[in-house]
DNA sequence: AGCTGTCAAGGCTCGCAGGC
DNA sequence: GCCTGCGAGCCTTGACAGCT
């Protein structure tokens, strides 16, 4: 329990302001700064042959005062009944620095005396106790921006920051920010945000491009050669550097899935760019006209399909021959694919299809048809017959290992959502985690040089680290069954993706991970928020794994 | 429920009265 | 005469009441 006493020294204010403060908060009294000195202020007014302040200690004297000290005088134009925190409450803690060693700080008065209630709820309802700090606020502000409801702005924010917020609170936070960027617009500078305006046909939208996964696209794609575009069959092929080394994970000869999932986009993201003149000047499937016309796309579907030899050393992957099509349209989706190529080798390697809704910018609900233009231009240019519609997962198991996430601010994309990466990344997170434990907990196997063959120990590894794993724990029971860490080296075949709903920063998710006795080569997610009539399916996920190559 | 104008409170600086 | 600390003034932030 931190203490304070009358004539009690301290050698920094520092200490001093973290001791009233934690016994501010052991015992409830609402003191707040009332007045202090600084030591350069007061250096001004020492005269000649006078001892100077010391300037690193900061302040001469400090004094906290009750927040009910003083009496109320008003200075309103009596336009209202007001309220007023002032009753004369007498109580204050005063300190300063020691008339002769003024590297000391000594506390020369304490009045504890309140002349009104003291209790724990009271003091959590002050002020001081909710306000946010600068990184909360921060993370307050970019949500307001993201026009988020003041009521679910207040229960996140008071999760976050674990403070007892009112909606005023938020009120006050979406004032302040409406006057902020209302300053940077007439100053013609933009504020914390990146944002910039995108012209559209008659009017003006601000895309926020918050800092985030997304937005880190590789340098690899101004490196990017024999660029050629075609139009009917609409694709486009190019050849770009491989992956780097650094994707790599240890024991595979493939990179990481996160990596792997980087590259991918990279390409997409340089295929889409890509310009066609003919009959007019456009990107290859309209994705910049559709955004100008009111349209965002949401992904909602995601194969990825692997080929064997995408696992073998023989393979190159240096550099890579890509190929983005196309694939159909129906009334709102349009289905694309990616295809990835060694350099010597005619069959992809890594082959990705993926599906996109087209929202309402404004709404951000399903259009009922893409514009004639579009089909206009496009129809005839399929290169696939159907689109992509992942299935739905089967209802998941009760018993699954479960790994909660927070959405952070950087996992926002320009779309004002969680960015598409972020739930895969969640979901593989969730399976190395699972798996770690799942491999701390069997039985260790002995390899000596001397001993000749491996020998098995039973019991469980004493190496174990997770607290949480420990034998008698409920995640053993559904820790995933048949996949382990050897299974996993040997590579995904294939990533299936259903983008269910949107969810926003700030948001607690938990991902479940459950196989299934008929598909040991399978392991299944599913991303979800808890709310108060049950669980919301987010996203939805399956990993295939090779688990039977006995040639690697 | 959310927004907004208005007023109160907080936080800081500075000048000076008055105690030691 | 030195130095402490009170309190006025000013700006920012928070709270409230009334309106949409």
């Amino acid at each position: 329990m931190a203490s304070l006493r009358l004539n009690q020294v301290f050698f920094s204010w520092e200490e001093f302001f973290e001791t009233v403060s934690k016994y501010c908060a052991e015992t409830y009294q609402p003191f707040v700064k009332s007045s202090c000195k600084t030591c350069s202020q007061a250096n001004k007014y020492v005269k000649p042959g006078q001892r100077m302040y010391p300037p690193e200690m900061g302040y001469v004297y400090y004094r906290y005062s009750c927040t009910h000290a003083g009496t109320f005088k008003t200075a309103g134009s009596g336009k209202r009944e007001t309220k007023s925190n002032k009753q004369g409450c007498e109580a204050k803690i005063l300190a300063s620095l020691d008339r002769k060693d003024k590297t000391k700080i000594v506390v020369k008065q304490i009045n504890e005396e309140h002349n009104h209630e003291i209790s724990p709820l009271l003091f959590e309802s002050y002020v001081q106790q909710r306000q946010l700090s600068k990184s909360e606020k921060a993370i307050a502000e970019e949500l307001v921006r993201l026009n988020i409801p003041s009521k679910t702005l207040q229960i996140e924010m008071s999760r976050l920051s674990g403070k007892r917020l009112i909606v005023q609170d938020l009120h006050n936070i979406r004032k302040a920010v409406r006057l902020k960027d209302k300053l940077a617009a007439a100053s013609g500078t933009d504020g914390q945000l990146d944002v910039h305006q995108v012209e559209t046909a008659g009017r003006s939208e601000t895309v926020s491009t918050l800092p985030s996964l997304h937005k880190a696209h590789s340098s690899a794609n101004a490196e990017a050669r024999d660029v050629k575009t075609n139009d009917n069959p609409r694709y486009v092929t190019f050849t770009r550097p491989g992956i780097p080394d650094w994707c790599f994970d240890l024991h595979t000869n493939a990179p990481s899935l996160m990596s792997l999932v980087g590259v991918i986009e990279d390409c997409w993201v340089f295929s889409l760019a890509q310009r066609i003149s003919e009959p007019f000047e456009h990107t290859l499937i309209f994705n910049r006209e559709l955004r100008k016309d009111g349209y965002m796309n949401f992904q909602t579907d995601y194969e990825m399909n692997m080929a064997q030899a995408f696992y073998t050393d023989s393979l190159s992957k240096w550099p890579l021959r890509a190929k983005y099509a196309y694939g159909m349209h129906t009334s709102c989706f349009v289905t694309n694919f990616l295809e990835l190529r060694g350099a010597a080798s005619e069959d992809p390697m890594v082959r990705v299809t993926m599906c996109s809704a087209f929202v309402n910018s404004k709404t951000r609900k399903l259009v009922r048809s893409l514009p004639e233009w579009f089909k206009r231009t496009l129809d005839g240019k399929e290169n696939l017959q159907k689109g992509l519609n992942i299935e739905r997962l089967a209802p998941r198991p009760n018993e699954t290992y479960r790994k909660k996430m927070m959405v952070l601010l950087s996992d926002i994309d320009g779309n004002k959502h969680t960015n598409y990466k972020v739930y895969i990344r969640g979901c593989y997170d969730a399976l190395q985690h699972a798996i770690t434990t799942k491999e701390m907990l069997r039985p260790i196997k002995i390899e000596s040089a001397t001993d000749g063959p491996s020998g098995e120990m039973t019991g469980t590894n004493p190496n174990v680290g997770n607290p949480s794993a420990s034998a008698n724990d409920s995640h053993k029971e559904v820790l995933p069954k048949w996949l382990t860490a050897d299974i996993m080296k040997k590579g995904i075949k294939t990533l299936r993706a259903k983008f269910i709903k949107e969810s926003l920063c700030g948001e607690e998710v938990t991902t479940h991970v459950w196989q299934e006795r008929d598909k040991p080569l399978w392991v299944f997610f599913s991303m979800e928020r808890e709310t108060t009539n049950g669980n919301q399916v987010l996203f939805e996920m399956s990993l295939e794994y090779f688990g039977l190559m006995s040639n690697l």
